[in-house]
RNA sequence: UCCCCUGUAGCUCAGUCGGUAGAGCAGCGGACUGUUAAUCCGCGUGUCGUUGGUUCAAGUCCAACCGGGGGAGCCA
């Protein structure tokens, strides 16, 4: 008797066999005429099998007709056609072994819909419903098509260091690493001691691994990281956590050109796998949260992505005749209402906004010949904003320096990074991918506090 | 961190002018020829977020704090 899974039981073919299945139960109906229908979960698909439990078993009265969601079992038994509508298959069971009850009274997840905001109350139970369940699998298929994009172009995947000792990557607030005793530190000159801690430094919780990307581009071509980052800043939205998984491609001899080349074909892929590879659950976002989610990703897909300097962008702006909360001007930032405007409306599709004002954007991003602007590249798309953020690097040693000077940044904490420079510099580019974010875009989820499995964010850190 | 909204039964919510809290769902019991969020009948449920204040009387008014949501900033 083979052990199945319950999506294969699901399939026409497993029609016959016989069958041992093991997994959940999510609800139970009973048939006068003598029998029960139990609906069994093993988060193998986002559908469940029908179980055909006839009174005739031999705990039917006993345990049987007192199951209910969550309780776990093994159910032996043969596949047969559905004799009702709504599957191929149904299980006519010979053995219900139960292995764990789960009392209806006391347990919190009901067969109706909870609201996202109870259910993060519940993170330990809330994978038991459709919409977690098929949240794992999408976020599980994606992270393969993210390895097997890479691998196939030839990328070494990197492991950068999750502790970093420079308190100057730029990126935001960081989260202190230190084995300290915080009631009594060690002092010098009223001030804590860090020569005494752990790494003899201050130390802290990445927010990128870029610049360590850059240093094995440097000498071995492409690569890419991915892992988990961390930002102590205090935010409060729909789009940020405290602890997030990013992808980070790095690439010797590639233009600003070719790392959009790269960025675009990198999401068609990601995109094209989940609905090839993902389809019931797609299928269930689609219709439970949100209607457009395929048509979308199907017209992404064989589109391209619009390509806009940042000027330009100033200029379509300014032209739009739309009154804005925050005014438009060449040289500040563009507000969240601004890309919002571009890639949802103007557009209607994702936008790639390039040659961002050297004053707003960091060291490392390679200055043009107008000495005015960065090869700076971020990737916008509807309802989620930013979801990639990328640049060519400067390769210049000189132009580096005088970058870390305007920022007011000191050579010395950079002196390993600066010496790719005097060191047979290569041009190089690369950007940085957020996990939830493409999560966030393909199933149409508002918030990303419901596509990680545990959110990290100001004031939650519960399970 | 800032602005706005919000907190009442296990869940979703109603609660009027301040007068001592009630619907649906879930659960339990029963009915029902194979059901699909089954359906029908019956039954229960409360630290009204917390603390303080006003008042004869507070779920209701006021203040502070805590939690949740939306938006903004920071970014991915």
């Amino acid at each position: 008797m083979d052990k199945i899974s319950v999506a294969a039981a699901r399939q026409a073919e497993a029609i016959g066999r016989q069958v041992t299945l093991q997994g959940w139960i999510r609800t139970r109906r009973d048939s006068k005429g003598g029998f029960s229908f139990l609906e069994l979960n093993d988060g193998s698909s986002q559908g469940n099998i029908q179980v055909i439990a006839d009174a005739s078993l031999a705990n039917y009265e006993s345990e049987i007709k007192h199951l209910s969601a969550a309780c776990s079992v093994t159910v032996r038994g043969e596949v047969k056609p559905s004799g009702g509508k709504g599957q191929a298959t149904e299980v006519l069971a010979s053995e219900v072994i139960v292995h764990g009850w789960a009392d209806a009274e006391n347990y919190p997840l009901q067969k109706k819909q909870h609201s996202f905001e109870k259910l993060r109350e519940w993170a330990h139970l809330r994978p038991r419903t459709n919409t977690f369940g098929a949240i794992a699998r999408v976020r599980n298929c994606v992270s393969r098509s993210i390895h097997n994009f890479f691998q196939e172009e030839g990328f070494l995947y990197i492991h950068t260091p999750i502790i970093t000792a420079s308190d100057c990557e730029g990126a935001g607030a960081m989260f202190r690493v230190s084995t300290i005793d915080p009631a009594k530190p060690p002092l010098k000159e009223g001030q804590i001691d860090y020569t005494q801690d752990f790494f003899g430094r201050p130390a802290y919780l990445t927010v990128s691994g870029q610049l360590n990307a850059e240093i094995f581009a440097c000498a071995l071509g492409k690569v890419y990281t991915f892992g988990p980052t961390f930002r102590a800043e205090n935010s409060n939205t729909s789009r940020h956590l405290a602890e997030f998984w990013m992808i980070e491609p790095e690439m010797a001899f590639y233009e600003l050109t070719d790392n959009m080349d790269l960025a675009e074909r990198f999401l068609k892929r990601v995109f094209r796998d989940a609905l090839d590879q993902c389809g019931e659950d797609m299928q269930f976002f689609n219709d439970r949260i949100d209607d457009t989610v395929i048509s979308t990703l199907d017209a992404i897909i064989t589109s391209s992505f619009e390509r806009v300097s940042y000027t330009d962008a100033i200029d379509i702006l300014a032209k739009s005749g739309r009154k804005f909360e925050f005014p438009v001007a060449w040289g500040t930032d563009l507000q969240a209402e601004h890309e919002r405007f571009l890639t949802e409306e103007h557009f209607k599709r994702p936008v790639v906004l390039y040659n961002y004002p050297r004053s707003i954007k960091p060291f490392y991003m390679r200055v043009n010949d107008d000495e005015k602007t960065v090869r700076a590249m971020d990737v916008l798309v509807p309802k989620v904003g930013e979801i990639i953020g990328g640049s060519q690097r400067e390769e210049r040693l000189d132009v580096l320096q005088t970058r870390m000077d305007e920022q007011h940044l000191k050579a010395a904490d950079y002196w390993w990074y600066t010496e790719l420079r005097r060191y047979g510099t290569v041009p190089h580019s690369g950007f940085g991918l957020g996990l939830e974010r493409v999560i966030q875009f393909i199933t149409g989820m508002q918030n990303i506090r419901d596509v990680i499995p545990f959110p990290r964010t100001p004031g939650n850190a519960e399970f």
